[in-house]
DNA sequence: TTAGAATGGTGCAACGTTTGCACAATTCAA
DNA sequence: TTGAATTGTGCAAACGTTGCACCATTCTAA
């Protein structure tokens, strides 16, 4: 029914295989004839067929992503539609498609990635989390599968991957604060076992310690990256004798969380306690007060993922751990007196 | 490389056809050699190649969606995410996969369309916004290709969609307030040329009328879907002699600026002015006060949307239009007197 | 002139499936 | 006991591409 390769070549008085060669721009064709075709391709409407064409070159010109389950990182759920549009931008002017993957439990997940990679579905594909031990990796591995991870692994060190210097970004934060003439610095973390967390830790840890300020780990609080998380730590890391006076908090919900629980403490922000935060959400421009966030630069994450898997398809050199940069946008919530640069 | 079919076929004993109908569960096959197929699949890892067989069957298993431009409606961002889980959870389910498109110019964005549609690559679409007089709509229309559509199409009435009973939803939300004591109840909207917009207007209007209320059109802000739309309409509205005491505001996002305007202008929530809000994102309960909001059921809408494509491809009947229930979420913005049910 | 290269094109097999048709073997009915 | 019906399987063509081997021209240089 469509417009095949043989219907432009019966109009335009060639071989199919010379249309072929058209598309594939091909040097041993004559200008004149090119551009007849390509008039006809036009005139008829015709637009490859990517099943053919992938049966025989054995490409797909289809990119994977595998969606992290709701239950492991619900803090993806706010970076997800920026990161996306950072891969698809890419992937759209490379001419490649997205597919989506996962999103059931742990088995169904491993299953629907691995028919993906077996029927030869996708070229390549984007993993948003993983985790110890994580099969999908080694599946992909052994397969021979170009893949790129958001975030580090914790075991493999050679998994291609887009990351933000986690640790150092933590550091800046924190030395923000410090630089605000704080000297009672809290931190609000993630699950313990996630990369993210620990790096971020030893980043505020290092700050801590280059400033000569003390740690302890009565300001230490490790939650989820739940909306509550943050509301319930305060409770408790507020009602110790000597509380922080600043906070680094892991996420922007959670700190949204944070903010809540201080402002029913009576703590006011920034007067009493100070905030900065991670991720730099919308909505973090919009809470009262606004909160200081580190950008760790969503779009360019996904961009620079699949722009990494193109490569690895086309055998082409990458940088096994590309750093997106981070930069943090100061907003009221860290700054201690309030005294807008006029 | 991978295993194909006459892998199977050769280990088992058996021609490539056979295994074939084994596969589709054709009736003339022996429990036996059906049995005997299987393990050898089993056995050798093998997965259809989908190429191969789209190529023969014209069909693919994929279904495309077609994302908003973001500057196109903001405020699906945040539905996005759980949409999409909706839509994966079902298709997962029917063996399909998902494909996205868009996110380019308006342009870009039809031209890409018009390839998934001309080139085979999608047995079906679903489509999260449309305009008016829109072409993709129309192409689909052309090509008889299936598709659902999110929300309502100003022009045509037979699209099939899944949408809110925005209309209702608005009066429940109005009445929610009336029910509260409030008389004099405005308006936050969004775009005007928007059904949604027009529909939640034309519901809140009703309820007004019937609870015997007036309607003043200075009570009524015309916005974006932006986090600063409401906050700016807050500085107008407010400003009028004899302000509303109580606010119906489109979305969530919204709601947050309306909040953060009122809070500046030393306004208490709910007691000076209550809230009520659509869409029940995540964070409207950590705001403070948590807001009232009208849940819409966006996973419904995702599974529903794609379970319609589905029915559509196998040629079943379907409603043209599914509406998923909506259901308020009360919370304190909209309490008059703060009494928890204890 | 004419061998050889360059240039522009064609035809055919293959990719991994599905599927209509043919055929063989078995069972059934009369 | 014969012919028909049923059951199980194989063969080969097709789906729309690509890529290879090959064929015609035309050009170049000795």
């Amino acid at each position: 029914m469509a417009v095949t390769i043989k219907d432009v070549a019966k109009v335009a008085g060639v071989s199919p295989s010379t249309v072929s060669r058209v598309m594939a721009n091909h040097p041993r064709i004559s200008a004149e004839t090119s551009k007849r075709v390509r008039e006809v391709m036009e005139e008829l409407g015709y637009h490859q067929n990517i099943m053919a064409k992938s049966l025989v070159s054995k490409t797909t010109m289809t990119i994977g992503i595998v969606l992290p389950r709701p239950a492991d990182e619900m803090l993806l759920n706010f970076f997800f539609y920026e990161f996306i549009r950072g891969v698809l931008a890419q992937l759209t002017r490379a001419g490649y498609d997205l597919l989506m993957a996962g999103s059931g439990n742990e088995r169904e997940e491993l299953e629907s990635v691995t028919r993906l990679v077996r029927s030869g579905r996708v070229d390549g594909l984007i993993l948003l989390h993983s985790r110890v031990g994580d099969p999908i990796i080694e599946l992909l591995h052994r397969e021979k599968m170009p893949h790129v991870l958001l975030g580090r692994s914790m075991e493999y060190e050679d998994v291609p991957s887009v990351d933000t210097d986690n640790l150092q970004a933590a550091y800046d934060a924190t030395m923000h604060l410090i630089a605000q003439g704080q000297r009672r610095i809290g931190f609000v973390s993630g699950p313990s076992h996630l990369a993210l967390s620990q790096d971020r830790m030893a980043g505020y840890k290092k700050a801590l310690s280059e400033a000569g300020l003390p740690f302890k780990q009565t300001w230490v609080v490790e939650g989820e990256f739940l909306l509550e998380s943050g509301y319930r730590a305060m409770a408790s890391i507020m009602s110790q004798p000597e509380p922080p006076t600043a906070l680094v908090v892991i996420d922007d919900v959670v700190a949204f969380g944070v903010l809540k629980g201080l402002t029913e403490l009576g703590y006011r922000i920034p007067q009493d306690v100070a905030i900065v935060s991670f991720n730099n959400l919308q909505l973090s421009e919009l809470t009262m007060p606004p909160i200081t966030s580190m950008d760790i630069g969503t779009y360019q994450l996904g961009y620079t993922a699949s722009q990494m898997v193109l490569r690895m398809i086309s055998q082409e050199p990458i940088l096994t751990r590309q750093i997106i940069p981070h930069r943090l946008v100061v907003r009221e919530s860290s700054l201690q007196t309030i005294s807008p640069v006029k």
